[in-house]
DNA sequence: GGACGTGATGATTTGAGAGA
DNA sequence: TCTCTCAAATCATCACGTCC
């Protein structure tokens, strides 16, 4: 750093009412010797600077320390509280070995002044109250709009985001009041993903979504069939008791949505995940061919050292079976 | 006509299982 | 244990229908 810089700072750490004033000068200026105007002259340059400083802090071009005290969550909150502690942890490891490297976004609270709102860094903030540690953060001037793009952003950088996260935030914004257009800009998706994001925000109640959690190893298919799943009758209290089963909290969040989705479709097909694989035994005993249904697929085996010519004789058959069974089975053909 | 919703499809990624 | 294959899952995009 240099002296220039260590004086800029200095002055600005102890505030403009504290430089030396216009009067105090006034006897210095008698003396009008090559030092005093140098001296004078380079006072006039840290004011200067004094001034950029000031404005730049004002414009949040430069960071400042914020007690972590003082800032709120953002009001369109896009993560889950207290599903993200492994993250928080590395980030207070990485404070204490290297300082905060990366400040936070804020702007002032629009109704509590003193008080700021967060537009990114939940994690940063949490770490640094954590560890008691003040938090560098850059103070910018805000609208909602800028607030949740600037958020989006952020977060899309990270990529970090589950999809049952960023469906909320659709959601969240949704209701808040934003054009479709903000929306996907903050999130970086086309309206298409937009609209299915909001509709499985709609469709998945706050209170089982957050009992789940990020759950982030479960994309938009699966989100969707939940989705669709709870919309049928008794299907939410299905969910509701599945998430009271004492081994729920134990699970991890894609386990949990499992649970959550296996509830719900038992009521939709009974049979299905309940059943067990079936074989068919020939006249003498031998097994022939097993029959395993699983969430998708329905998946019939055949042993291929004994009976590869079989499979194939079964699988010639096929287009003449299936025939028979849409005639003889009422609701088969859809 | 523009905005939005929804289903279908192809490309890519991921994970499990088989075989060397 | 490593490599390969294949199925499942995810994601991005397209196409079409509906609504205002």
């Amino acid at each position: 750093m240099s002296k220039r810089t260590q004086s800029v700072r200095n002055l600005f750490a102890a505030g403009p009412d504290e430089a030396p004033t216009a009067d105090t000068r006034q006897p210095m200026q008698r003396v009008a010797s090559g030092a005093v105007r140098s001296l004078k002259d380079t006072f006039s340059e840290v004011e200067r600077d004094y001034e950029e400083l000031k404005q730049k802090v004002a414009d949040g071009a430069l960071p400042i320390d914020l007690d972590p005290s003082l800032i709120d969550p953002s009001p369109f909150a896009d993560r889950f509280a207290d599903q993200d502690a492994s993250a928080v942890e590395a980030l207070k490891a990485s404070f204490l070995e290297h300082g905060q490297e990366i400040p936070i976004l804020v702007r002032a609270h629009p109704t509590e002044i003193g008080r700021y709102q967060i537009s990114y860094g939940h994690r940063r903030v949490r770490a640094a109250t954590e560890l008691g540690l003040k938090v560098k953060a850059y103070v910018r001037e805000l609208s909602d709009d800028r607030l949740v793009v600037a958020q989006g952003i952020e977060n899309s950088a990270r990529e970090d985001l589950t999809f049952i996260e960023r469906s909320m935030f659709a959601l969240k914004l949704e209701e808040g009041g934003f054009e479709r257009t903000l929306i996907q800009t903050a999130l970086s998706v086309d309206r298409q993903e937009a609209s299915k994001l909001i509709n499985v925000g709609r469709a998945v109640p706050g209170w089982l979504a957050e009992a789940i959690g990020r759950a982030p190893k479960i994309g938009r298919p699966r989100w969707q069939e939940l989705a669709d799943g709870l919309k049928n009758a008794g299907a939410e209290s299905k969910a509701r008791k599945a998430t009271t089963d004492k081994s729920f909290g134990h699970k991890t969040s894609d386990d949990r949505f499992i649970a959550v989705l296996r509830a719900i479709k038992a009521i939709d097909r009974p049979s299905a995940e309940k059943t067990p694989v079936l074989s068919v035994k020939s006249a003498e005993g031998t097994k022939i061919a097993t029959l395993a249904v699983s969430g998708r697929v329905c998946k019939i085996e055949i042993d291929r050292d004994r009976d590869e010519a079989f499979a194939k004789f079964v699988m010639d058959r096929i287009p003449d079976l299936y025939e028979k069974f849409r005639q003889t089975e009422p609701g088969s053909e859809g």
